[in-house]
DNA sequence: CTGTTAGCGCGTTCAT
DNA sequence: ATGAACGCGCTAACAG
């Protein structure tokens, strides 16, 4: 391996002006810095980060942790994220937890341990409260994407789930569905809880009641078993003429767990959600949604990561930003002749 | 920061004895071995993995470079190789080059800073040429995804394009087609040439002629622009009965065309592609397609790039695993009469 | 403008 | 079973 003091002995020069020129500090004739640096040149020399972070005691290297690397709402974030990560030079890792607290905990440890200078990051939930007080008690700053954590102070970019949830209720109810039912995310992740609570206050708001076997909480990651939506489907009596899904990917398992029983959406049943689904939405844009903005959710969040990074030592107050959710009606939900 | 030598003063041992009980190297009595992590435990001490990599000349760190992370063939394939890193112990950075070989020259310079321990790629194309190059030059161990550079010798994981090209003209032949066109990705890119090559052998075999005006080039990557296919099906006289797709991306921008003019799929065009896209394809799958084990890319390359970083010493030949292309056959195909 | 010294946190080597 | 000295590659601080 090429270091600074092969190049510093075949330029004739000490390792610390070698060191200069790679950083452009200081003051260098120009004779002996064009001469170091077709040495460099030649020798094909590479900077080792390694030894510089060490000594700098900074890695300029930013982590990113997603819940789910194949739902395009987390991809397009991922997108503003490491465009505005670049526009700073800093380098992105990527994490993908699968919700699942110990590879949460797993990417923790990593980027404890890789020094990485902070976090951007969509938490499994309400259970990942110590993982960021660890990151906390290093002195790790970060700030959290698309969920909150009770108990836990930080920036933070939110999507207006409530108002959201709002919106796709007062949309049903205005195509005069009355039975409407909901399937959601865990309880203990915060924009699921805030989906509820925005579903539930528009139940309300219009004089409908609730049911509580109307609401089925599961994953908001992927699978492909089917039974606890169907076991859902099978309880309920009478089936609801709309069901709200609480993200896109729930949306998905709703539509084939209702094709498999031969009900269609929206003839047999209407069907609205929380974000976009990509391809599928450009080719043939049929579900009714709530549309976050995600490459924003990525790139204000990193941006604001970035703020605290440099402004470390005179920190200012926590952040909350609340990006707001656009209703956009296509096809998905039919009108009730009442 | 806790360093061993804080934890090696609190526990009255030598730094050496600190890292003797990390590392689960030497012989240490129980007894302080137990006072050590003790310790450890108290500070809440993580090891410093830069200092470690630094003097072990090993970052335990690979790199996985994809062409399009909101395309579901790499996010699937980089949940392959995620999975086969973390099963031994590495970690795995991603990045993403949009086809774009200024960003892959980024992410190679960083690779090299950063002192990966090897990279796993889809390479932008044949211009990647010097970047591999480099690569090999410093020592570094790759794997090739997706496409071949002429050139270069190395490890490579490719899909059957030829064959699977192949298999999507003569199921259009078989639907009484015989004026096919083709949309594709840059012939600067190994699988678009195959696929082109497997699509003009088709047509020979079947003694149909080639036009040229019927094969439009362009990039793999997403865009929002439809210009280009446009201008194409302006073009174009008489239509062709049917489109191949070298892509999924291409397949949806060619629909979104199509639909534009007030061409239906598959009543007005027919049209085929590689690889599935992602929830459209739970949902209704509609598009006749070439499957591809995109997990398999990403798990198989994984484990070679893993293996060749292993059997450094003593490398064995270079290793080109092709995996083959099945065609799925669904409802964007119209039977003609003939 | 350039060089010397010291140290970032850790592991290898050789002692003890 | 444990410790001291040294070096991984680089840069901050100081000296000249």
């Amino acid at each position: 391996m090429v270091t600074i003091y092969d190049i510093a002995e075949k330029a004739q020069v000490s390792a610390m002006t070698v060191s200069r020129v790679i950083n452009n500090t200081g003051r260098i004739s120009e004779k002996t810095r064009t001469k170091v640096r077709r040495v460099m040149e030649e020798l094909g020399y590479v900077p080792n980060q390694l030894a510089r972070s060490l000594v700098l005691q900074q890695t300029n290297l930013l982590f990113l942790m997603i819940t789910d690397i194949t739902n395009p709402f987390y991809t397009t974030l991922a997108r503003g994220a490491e465009d505005a990560a670049k526009k700073h030079g800093y380098r992105l890792l990527f994490g993908n937890t699968d919700e699942n607290l110990d590879k949460e905990q797993d990417y923790i440890d990593a980027i404890l341990k890789t020094r990485a200078d902070g976090v951007l990051l969509a938490p499994a939930g309400d259970a990942s409260l110590p993982h960021l007080e660890t990151l906390r008690k290093h002195g790790v700053p970060f700030v959290l994407l698309d969920r909150e954590v009770p108990g836990v102070e930080s920036d933070v970019v939110l999507g207006d789930s409530k108002e959201g949830a709002r919106q796709l209720v007062k949309h049903l109810v205005a195509g005069g569905h009355r039975e409407i039912a909901m399937i959601n995310g865990s309880r203990s992740i915060s924009s699921a809880r805030d989906r509820l609570a925005g579903y539930l206050e528009a139940l309300k708001l219009n004089d409908l009641s609730f049911a509580e076997e109307r609401v089925l909480e599961m994953s908001f990651g992927p699978r492909s078993d089917l039974s606890e939506i169907d076991a859902w489907l099978d309880w309920m009596h009478p089936l609801p003429t709309a069901i709200v899904a609480g993200n896109n990917v729930l949306a998905v398992e709703a539509i084939r767990s209702l094709q498999a029983r031969g009900l269609r959406v929206p003839e047999d049943v209407s069907l609205v959600c929380f974000d976009e689904l990509a391809s599928y939405a450009e080719i043939d844009p049929f579900l009714t949604v709530i549309s976050q903005q995600a490459y924003q959710f990525g790139y204000l969040g990193m941006q604001m990561l970035l703020d605290r990074i440099q402004t470390r030592e005179e920190p200012g107050p926590w952040r909350k930003v609340v990006l707001p959710a656009e209703l956009i009606v296509r096809r998905s939900v039919r009108a009730l002749n009442r």
